[in-house]
DNA sequence: TGATTGTCTTTCGTCTACAGTCTACGGCGC
DNA sequence: GCGCCGTAGACTGTAGACGAAAGACAATCA
């Protein structure tokens, strides 16, 4: 233990920026999630490192892990592309997704304490109000906030890390389509609290289930026309 | 088309090298997944460097996207360390591998053709005479491609990206256990594989689950002794 | 006029070099 | 003898430079 006396959130770690890598990630996932690189966009190396002054190298080092996360493409000699996601890929996503999240459900309802549910409560209330206030930004925000408290009441990191991978491209791909669905939505996260609250695991599973096969058919419906 | 009258498959289409990260990358995660790197060991990325007759700069690449990949753990301005396994993180692994493959499972059964069908009896086929030989190895190896089959079968590439991962990591962490439970496996196959046949989705999900989840109960039987 | 070939530019892949930071060890004071 | 501080070594993080491959364009020949 240390023994300067000091209340241990005081000293604020020294803010260090931390790896440059790690910011031009960051950097350019940002870039790629708001289309201001389109998919299928050459990315230069170079134009990218003096955009962002940095030399070569640490972009390239967040290029590989763009291209791991399936954020890019690399293609050998001739560098690397946005992703152009297919419809088939994108349905794809989409079914893992359900499967996961589904998978979330269940644990949740098998491991949540008291205060988890009251946290999931209370963000469901605010995503009623949002809904009610036409604030569509903040509800999609609180939607995404209420499926990853699920996910951290499911207490298994692995599933998490997926999960949160997953979902990220699922909401790039259908972006301009994911602000849909904002009553219904709310609706039925309370029948999960509700399911989860019994640990009902089957119940909590299907309803996820449910839920997100619902988006999954307004995301193809929005998509066709 | 080419005009050259040569037969299409003649010219061995000039064997490149390819990119010397990928190597790398291969070279290392061959090296941990045989232990002959440790978990815990801190990789220098000279030492590495060196030992394999390349510059830094593909080992850093290499080692970034293990890092994304769960292999090692990148601590900041500290360099690499071989990811060392919890409990907690392999049950976890378990957990969500279950999930996968019984999905692949249901998928398979959806959509399955006769060929694949054929295949995955071939498989088995081989695989119950490797058993009978009491020959291990190739009993193994036949397993990991028996399941790559069905997930081959299911035809949802993102699933299997997915899979293969976490089915690599699974044997990574219990590879000095893997080779257990030969006979009763391939037993398990035959039924999976008649449910397929029969286009049983909810009995081949099932079957699937009950078959990941009884290798996990094996390994976690080994590990407590 | 069309195809082919040679050259040229662009960009990637790799290597080498330098600066910053962390760790470990030895000396010094108490 | 014990603990602290300073210094040295090692390793990572970053930058810059060189060689090589791929693609584009123009000139040439049938």
């Amino acid at each position: 233990m240390l023994s300067t006396g000091l209340p241990q959130g005081a000293v604020p770690k020294l803010e260090r920026p931390g790896p440059l890598r790690d910011r031009v990630y960051e950097a350019l996932l940002e870039l790629i999630t708001t289309r201001a690189l389109q998919p299928g966009q050459h990315l230069v190396e170079s134009e990218l490192a003096g955009h962002l002054g940095v030399s070569r190298q640490p972009v390239r080092e967040a290029l590989q892990r763009l291209n791991t996360e399936g954020w890019v493409d690399l293609r050998p000699a001739q560098g690397a592309f946005v992703h152009e996601p297919t419809e088939e890929e994108a349905d794809q996503l989409l079914t893992v997704r359900t499967l996961l999240e589904a998978e979330a459900a269940r644990l949740a309802a098998a491991h949540a304490d008291k205060a988890g549910i009251a946290a999931l409560e209370e963000l469901c209330a605010e995503g009623e109000k949002a809904v009610a206030a036409d604030d569509v930004d903040t509800a999609v925000a609180l939607n995404a906030r209420f499926h990853a408290k699920i996910m951290d009441l499911a207490g298994n990191t692995v599933l998490a890390e997926l999960a949160a991978q997953v979902d990220r491209r699922v909401r790039w791909y259908y972006t301009p389509v994911a602000r849909q669905r904002g009553q219904q939505s709310w609706i039925e996260h309370r029948g999960m609290i509700a399911a989860i609250t019994a640990r009902d695991e089957q119940r909590a599973t299907e309803l996820m289930r449910e839920h997100t096969e619902h988006t999954r058919r307004s995301y193809h419906a929005r998509a066709k026309s």
